[in-house]
DNA sequence: TTGAAAGCGCTAACAA
DNA sequence: TTGTTAGCGCTTTCAA
């Protein structure tokens, strides 16, 4: 391309040499005021870019950090993606969103693929029956630091930045201790995941510390159809609960799916309460739902902070948290 | 880093030219089978990689995609990233995704951005009021190929992908002209957006040739909450529809909304239809909303082989659409 | 304060 | 069938 402008052209232009071209550009201070001030002007009149390419071959370090996600179409994610997008690029760098369905064989290939494309950095949330974290620890051997979100290793020697896990499930079973409920339904997510494995202990922990708790009743689930048949026919015991904690968004969906089929009301007849990652679907129903929100936004601020330390420095492992807090509806 | 496996090396070890490496790597022709095999092997071995930044730059021919998108937490942009991604990475291509948030100066950055970047080609939705249309033909001269999606310019020349949305509409009127229902509302978006004017005008159309048609009463919204207030208020009246007609997920989310606070039943006091990017609002109630699809992944499919084409021979602009189709519910 | 030159890892025209 | 060479656009060491 004759219409490229490079660091050559503008050198030749000013009979100074390609180096004296390239320092002035970046305030070295070797350079005279004049010379920078010529290379500079020149530059911003013929719209020089220069070559992100040959940037990166040269310094072998680039400016591109990956990201590993279950989905795209799911707001926590995307939220959580929305901010790294956005904090990543006021620092200079772009995203790569790689997406794995879940599928550890996908993920062992996107894996490999930022190795190949020597991303500076990745992030990842892992698959439930993760088999990679070999893969991920050979990133940290080629000097690329790896951040887990959310769903993360239950290993030390790794960066995480997850919710305060109990935390959230703390909150949310005082805020049911509070209303003198009898028979809870709590509906967790897969048992093998550690973020449930968290959440039920702290959960469970705030009703065995409780003289008069309800009654609690615990299901694990991990799809969605089956989720709703299980808690239809919860609901339709005799002995029915009268209060439902559902771990995620999702397990809401399928909840409320639920009680509408069997024309129950809400609070009347069973109370709501979930963990949610925005006030999308919470507030989708009437009267809207009581939730303790773990807010993916925040979340990827963090990431990208943990991320810039290592880029920055040789830092420790780190483990990070976000924290949580109760939204108030009328559903309990 | 002595532990990076270059082609250098491997034609060291096999004492080899590079280029014969090189060369042997791709199944060049004039390379006899013995030597190909060799380093293939030996490549296979050593895991090489080859480093995309030196292919870059050699070849000024890179294999990322610019992805110019509103936001990133709407199932319908999700679904079409979705899509572009995953069909991207089957050719060999990589995304990267710049969210406007409909703003025409973000708009304007990303643009620039990309063309720094040398993006292989663009996919861009553009911001409502866009005055950048002249800054993305600017790309085309850099030989970027731009598909624009979604909203697309009202000017011929340039490669657009779109929804027949005069289909859609018309899809959805005629399922309501077929149950013989005597007053329908109908709720559309934004009445200033082209999307919204096809939508309407060929909704109109099909009652309006129909000798029967039931009663129309249309609306426009803008805002969720008073989206729903309208709702409302039309479902109180004593004539009240028995129908009702959304142009998008988040207007069927609002109806259902209104529908739920006022107890009425679906399709008992009231049907249901709606136009949708996905399965997921729809079927997230009881019983489940008849629809019309507009896929977002559909379209990213398209888009990519549109995109494709341009970016392997000089093509002339396109414009492509994706076609919609009934699914049917029991709400309606 | 500046320039020359080597090198990042690869491709491709040309030579052998 | 293989090797030599120049070059992609930039950074950086060393020398002037």
């Amino acid at each position: 391309m004759s219409d490229t402008i490079t660091l050559k052209k503008i050198s030749q232009l000013l009979n100074i040499s390609i180096s004296t071209a390239s320092r002035a550009l970046k305030d070295h201070p070797d350079i005279s005021d004049t010379t920078k001030q010529k290379v500079k002007e020149l530059a911003e009149m013929l719209e020089y870019e220069p070559n992100p390419f040959a940037i990166q071959l040269s310094t072998s370090h680039s400016n591109i950090f990956g990201l590993i996600v279950p989905e795209v179409s799911n707001l926590f994610y995307t939220s959580f993606i929305d901010a790294v997008e956005v904090e990543s690029r006021k620092v200079g760098y772009t995203l790569i969103i790689l997406k794995t369905d879940d599928n550890p064989e996908i993920e062992a290939t996107h894996i490999k693929y930022c190795k190949k494309q020597r991303v500076a950095g990745l992030f990842a949330c892992i698959t439930p029956n993760a088999s990679n974290f070999d893969l991920f620890q050979g990133l940290n051997k080629s000097n690329i630091p790896v951040i887990f979100f959310d769903r993360v290793p239950d290993n030390d020697n790794c960066n995480r930045v997850c919710f305060a896990d109990e935390t959230a499930a703390t909150i949310a079973a005082e805020a049911i201790l509070k209303k003198n409920k009898k028979k809870v339904l709590a509906v967790f997510a897969e048992p093998n995941m550690s973020i449930t494995q968290k959440r039920l202990k702290a959960f469970q922990k705030v009703f065995q510390q409780h003289k008069k708790a309800p009654k609690l009743n615990i299901y694990h689930t991990n799809h969605y159809e089956n989720t709703k048949e299980i808690i239809k026919q919860q609901l339709q015991n005799d002995d029915r609960p009268d209060t439902i904690f559902c771990m995620t968004d999702i397990i809401l969906l399928s909840a409320m799916k639920a009680i509408h089929e069997l024309n129950l009301s809400v609070p009347g007849d069973i109370a709501v309460i979930t963990i949610s990652n925005s006030n999308f679907f919470p507030t989708l129903y009437t009267p809207e739902i009581t939730y303790v929100e773990t807010s993916g936004y925040k979340l990827g601020v963090l990431a990208l902070s943990a991320m810039m330390t290592c880029v920055k420095e040789d830092a420790p492992y780190q483990e990070l948290y976000v924290d949580s807090y109760l939204v108030e509806g009328q559903s309990l």
